[in-house]
DNA sequence: CTAGGGTTAG
């Protein structure tokens, strides 16, 4: 069924078919208390009991304060309790800096702690602290076990490193730990974050093989990444089969398949899986309803999604800020701005915390609608919540200039953003590049440009796209040459929409010949021409005065298999008004017409000049319209 | 206590 060799197997699966896999974990539990005094140390008690689910920055730290000062002091078990809660709203640097002062009041960490300290190394992606806390916990005389290994393993798999978790795993066996589920869960997680889904599989049935049953951690990172990459199908085939096995699937697996068939439009699918779900008695959870809100909206069923969330609200699944950051983007992304505010007032009245990404959310609204004084003071109003703006806030601010022909003031922004200490990225350059290039300042985009490179940016193919065309309508056609030559000798995959931009350069500049060579030899470089490329050529090919050879290709486009869009007719329609070839743009509107195109402003003006001069009757408005 | 899922920009 497999083939061994090709797959990365720990030793101990290949050497101990029928072996068994558990094992229990190490107690290391030690009191510091006694547990004699109760009395004393209750608020502290209560608070670790009574929920401490999502604990914020503030309330831990306070928190922390009142255990390192009860007497008798805390067992280490309750700061772990403590640690592991702060650990889980991935507020890592906390936990390590609480840690910390931890040792500096003396108390000593246990090897849980240490556990947790090493995944909050591995989570920063510091591996070589986290090991070294490994070698710190064995000079302090702890027996590392499989949580220890599970979460360095963890660590190695997260920064793709797989072979040397699997190497991990051979040393720890020598260590006479014997791998657990867990551990072989990370691996298959491991091998799933790098893509290796067939290793996975492999791995899977190796783990059935030897006795060890597979559970909802084992197939869940499995079904994530073919959901990930775009594989729906083969997910929920996957998902059937293993449901069939008697594998008890959980809300986890439920709703990446849910997540998957709501991100491929199959709202309805996606919403009998969730009844179906809720059948087998697994109750949905903030996480099902967000992906459900979300699609909903997508298809514009507002008060789906609203209604979706209110039943959240009653069946006590709290909504959290994202599930109202989905709600907010989506109002947002169709400009219903006013729906979106309310709804952050309402998160507001919750008590659910906007974070930057719903500030972000709302910044990007207002910039869309031109707004952007309101845009700025909602920065304001963000820094003042204590919620850093990041490089998207940026990004989003700096493009609505753009937009505006505001370039300028994009880049005192830029350059404020930078002395703040948030670093541009690719987008940030390449919208200011476009932003200079459109306002016809081809020297200020150049510069920047090579600022781009000097700071590490990378280009990638968007801001080449804006370079040439900057260069293409500022008339420096042949440079824009040049840096298509650099970009075929570059290993950088070229697009059809390079090619569009060149073309339509070549035609500008009334190098109708170059063009047609260059649309010409597309299917040589393997780029398949699309209806930009066929409308740009045939509007190259009428402005030469060619209207044969434009029908020719229109005709020739059809029977390529590339559907003509209202930007074709409309290129065809002006060209054959402007060489009075009245009767074919009359042909070509009524075609237009019945594709459920209408004529574009470029058109109408052209039609209204020859109304004036008479060179058209009052008849042809009536078709027109 | 260690493993898998949902939201933003050019």
């Amino acid at each position: 069924m497999l083939c061994r060799r090709l797959v990365l197997v720990p030793r101990i699966l290949l050497l101990s078919p029928g072996g068994t896999l558990t094992t229990p974990l190490l107690s290391c539990e030690r009191s510091f208390s006694g547990g004699s005094d109760r009395r004393k140390v209750s608020s502290y008690k209560d608070r670790l009991s009574s929920g401490i689910v999502g604990i914020k920055k503030d309330d831990a730290v306070a928190l922390f304060q009142t255990m390192v000062r009860s007497r008798p002091l805390p067992t280490v078990i309750d700061f772990n309790k403590l640690f592991t809660a702060v650990a889980k709203t991935k507020q890592y640097d906390l936990v390590l800096g609480l840690c910390k002062q931890m040792e500096l009041n003396r108390i000593a960490l246990d090897n849980y702690t240490l556990s947790i300290v090493i995944n909050c190394f591995c989570r920063r992606r510091q591996l070589g602290f986290a090991f070294s806390v490994m070698g710190k916990t064995l000079k302090l005389g702890y027996e590392p076990n499989t949580v220890t290994f599970s979460t360095l393993i963890n660590g190695l798999c997260l920064q793709g490193r797989v072979s040397e978790a699997v190497e991990l795993v051979d040393r720890m066996v020598e260590m006479k730990v014997i791998p657990d589920l867990i551990i072989l869960n990370t691996l298959v997680n491991g091998l799933c974050l790098r893509d290796r889904l067939s290793e996975a599989m492999a791995l899977i049935d190796r783990m059935v093989d030897i006795g060890c049953q597979p559970d909802a951690f084992t197939y869940g990172p499995v079904l994530n990444r073919m959901c990930k990459s775009g594989n729906t199908a083969s997910a929920l085939d996957l998902f059937r089969n293993v449901e069939h096995r008697k594998v008890k699937l959980d809300v986890v697996t439920y709703t990446t398949v849910i997540d998957s068939l709501c991100k491929d439009g199959s709202l309805d699918d996606a919403l009998s899986l969730f009844n179906e779900m809720e059948t087998k008695g697994i109750k949905a959870d903030v996480f099902t309803y967000t992906s459900l809100i979300g699609s909903c909206c997508s298809f514009g069923k507002w008060e789906d999604g609203a209604q979706l969330l209110r039943d959240m609200i009653t069946r006590k699944i709290t909504p959290d800020t994202v599930t109202f950051n989905t709600l907010i983007d989506s109002f947002v992304k169709v400009g219903k701005l006013t729906e979106a505010k309310e709804w952050f007032d309402e998160m507001i009245k919750r008590g659910i915390g906007p974070d930057t990404i719903t500030y972000n959310t709302l910044v990007y609204g207002l910039c869309m609608e031109n707004r952007l004084d309101e845009a700025n003071q909602m920065l304001d109003l963000m820094v003042s919540k204590g919620c850093d703006p990041d490089i998207m806030t940026f990004n989003i601010i700096i493009n609505g200039y753009c937009m505006a022909k505001r370039v300028d003031d994009g880049m005192t922004l830029f350059r404020k953003m930078s002395m703040s200490g948030v670093v541009a990225n690719t987008v940030t350059y390449n919208t200011l590049i476009q932003g200079f290039c459109e306002s016809g300042k081809l020297n200020v985009a150049k510069e920047l440009f090579q600022e781009m490179v000097s700071q590490g940016a990378h280009p990638n193919i968007v801001t080449y796209k804006v370079l040439l065309d900057g260069l293409c309508d500022n008339g420096e056609l042949e440079k824009a040459l040049e840096i298509l030559d650099q970009m075929h000798n570059s290993k950088m995959e070229l697009d059809i929409g390079v090619y569009n931009i060149i073309i339509h350069g070549m035609c500008s500049a009334s190098k109708v010949a170059d063009a047609w060579d260059l649309f010409c030899s597309l299917p040589l470089r393997g780029v398949k021409p699309d209806v930009k490329t066929y409308t740009i050529m045939i509007g190259g090919l009428c402005k030469k005065g060619s209207l044969s050879e434009a029908g020719l290709l229109f005709k020739k486009m059809g029977e390529d298999g590339i559907a003509p869009n209202d930007c074709t007719y409309n290129t065809l329609i002006r060209a054959h008004l402007r060489g009075s070839e009245i009767s074919k743009s009359v042909e070509l509107i009524e075609e237009m017409k019945r594709c459920g195109f209408s004529a574009d402003v470029s058109t109408i003006k052209i039609v209204m000049d020859m109304l004036s001069d008479g060179r058209l009757d009052k008849s042809f408005l009536d078709m027109l319209s």
